[in-house]
DNA sequence: TCTGGGGTCCTAGGACCC
DNA sequence: TCTGGGGTCCTAGGACCC
């Protein structure tokens, strides 16, 4: 094999929402925390000493509760608005150190070095201590020269914390053969359970058997996607580096709420309310939808079974006016909701989504639009907060809030939450 | 009793067209 | 009785990611 260079990183934060609630509470190192889900439903991050008592990710919260009283595990309520902001951060301080950077998720995101000729693994280190000095953040970061092969890196950066100082490079062809014949099939990005098991009954049980697969073979068994991580495992680059987020396709918002509801007004005005940040999102990004689904969940019956009924409304003609989808979605609503039932989540989706720049509006369809309310009316919302000013369907009654018992203060965006120091 | 939310991409299959 | 071939578009569903 030979020493290819190392182009692309992955910089991922431990536990970044407890390093993120720890950033204001250095009361909080050394001790056990958690984060919870929306609703304070499942465990979702967790320090290196909760998880040392056995908690698990993922797990729901009741069933961790007497672990957690008994070892006096703090636990936060999840707080958006401030980990969205530290992770703006973040990326600033990485784009101080590399040519691009692409954010992949609130908490980690790949790096470029386009000829960058000095030794990376120092420069890596340079990073990991920047970002613990400027933002108490503690990070791992793996090198490769693939984004398949930087997360596999990241991964041993990640278990080897103590010994390899939080960066690994899998550009060095032992250290990448060594590496590979340790990871199993699921721990590979891309590869899930599903994929996994599959790959098992072909006898391939490690990141080095896939490496040595015979690509098209598998490209025929499963996708191009299987191929395409076969060969970013060899080193060869298929995955599209993209610093600009693209436009998103589909945009959705849905919770679940704090108690199961039943009666029709409480539930419109639920959906009012994702209806509403839908449309923020979709203006936001200056596009137009077309389609608007309403969806609800129903309570569970008999262990497995939900009853999620769904309606999709076309309009006839994409828009971006917020009041337009709230008399669709009350329309659709109708349709769903049936009396006696109780539902203990709702959503919103909108699809059909295009480029407002440079649309073409049907003179003989159409729609009125009002952009010059929409624009006023984000302005408000963005400079005094959310729902300043809303529409009246959304209500006031809020009973389908969801469950935040613990939420740590808005550190970086409400002027009353600042740190204040005596 | 209590189990999150928001996305992407790919494929298969049906409808439809010439 | 005999019944092509190729293409596009849309949708549903599955698998994956964090």
């Amino acid at each position: 094999m030979e020493k290819l260079h190392p182009t692309y990183a992955l910089c991922d934060v431990n536990s970044f929402y407890v390093s993120c609630e720890r950033m204001f509470r250095p009361d909080l190192y050394g001790k056990p925390v958690i984060v919870l889900s929306n609703n304070d439903g499942c465990i979702i991050a967790l320090s290196d000493e909760a998880k040392a008592l056995g908690i698990q990710m993922a797990t729901p919260y009741f069933e961790a509760r007497s672990i957690i009283q008994k070892h006096k595990v703090i636990c936060f309520s999840s707080n958006y608005g401030l980990y969205g902001d530290i992770s703006k951060r973040f990326n600033w301080i990485l784009e101080q150190h590399c040519d691009q950077v692409a954010s992949y998720s609130v908490d980690e995101s790949f790096m470029r070095f386009e000829g960058f000729d000095d030794d990376l693994t120092q420069r890596a280190q340079v990073i990991r201590s920047e970002l613990w000095r400027c933002l108490s953040l503690p990070v791992c970061i793996g090198l490769g020269p693939t984004k398949t092969l930087a997360k596999v890196a990241n991964h041993f950066a990640k278990k080897h914390k103590t010994t390899t100082h939080g960066v690994v490079d899998l550009s060095i062809p032992k250290v990448r053969e060594w590496a590979l014949k340790q990871i199993a099939v699921p721990k590979i990005w891309g590869i899930g359970r599903q994929l996994s098991k599959k790959l098992i009954m072909q006898g391939i049980h490690t990141a080095w058997d896939l490496h040595n697969a015979d690509y098209k073979t598998l490209q025929r068994l499963f996708s191009v996607n299987m191929e395409r991580t076969i060969l970013e495992l060899r080193g060869q680059p298929c995955l599209k580096f993209s610093e600009l987020p693209a436009p998103k396709k589909s945009i959705l918002n849905s919770r679940s709420f704090g108690k199961p509801l039943s009666t029709y007004s409480d539930l419109k005005e639920a959906v009012a309310h994702h209806t509403s940040r839908c449309c923020e999102k979709l203006r936001n990004q200056s596009s137009l939808a077309s389609s608007i689904t309403v969806f609800l969940y129903g309570q569970r019956k008999e262990l497995v079974y939900y009853n999620r009924p769904s309606v999709t409304l076309q309009l006839p003609e994409p828009t971006d006016d917020t009041s337009i989808f709230l008399q669709a979605v009350e329309q659709g609503l109708k349709h769903i909701v049936k009396p006696g039932e109780s539902y203990k989540k709702a959503g919103i989706m909108l699809n059909g989504i295009v480029d407002s720049r440079g649309y073409q509006p049907d003179i003989f369809q159409a729609v009125p639009q009002r952009p010059e309310l929409m624009q006023s009316l984000d302005k408000i919302n963005r400079r005094y907060g959310q729902d300043t000013v809303k529409f009246g369907s959304l209500g006031f009654a809020k009973n389908w809030a969801m469950r935040a018992n613990s939420c740590s203060p808005h550190y970086t965006s409400r002027w009353q939450d600042i740190l204040k120091v005596s």
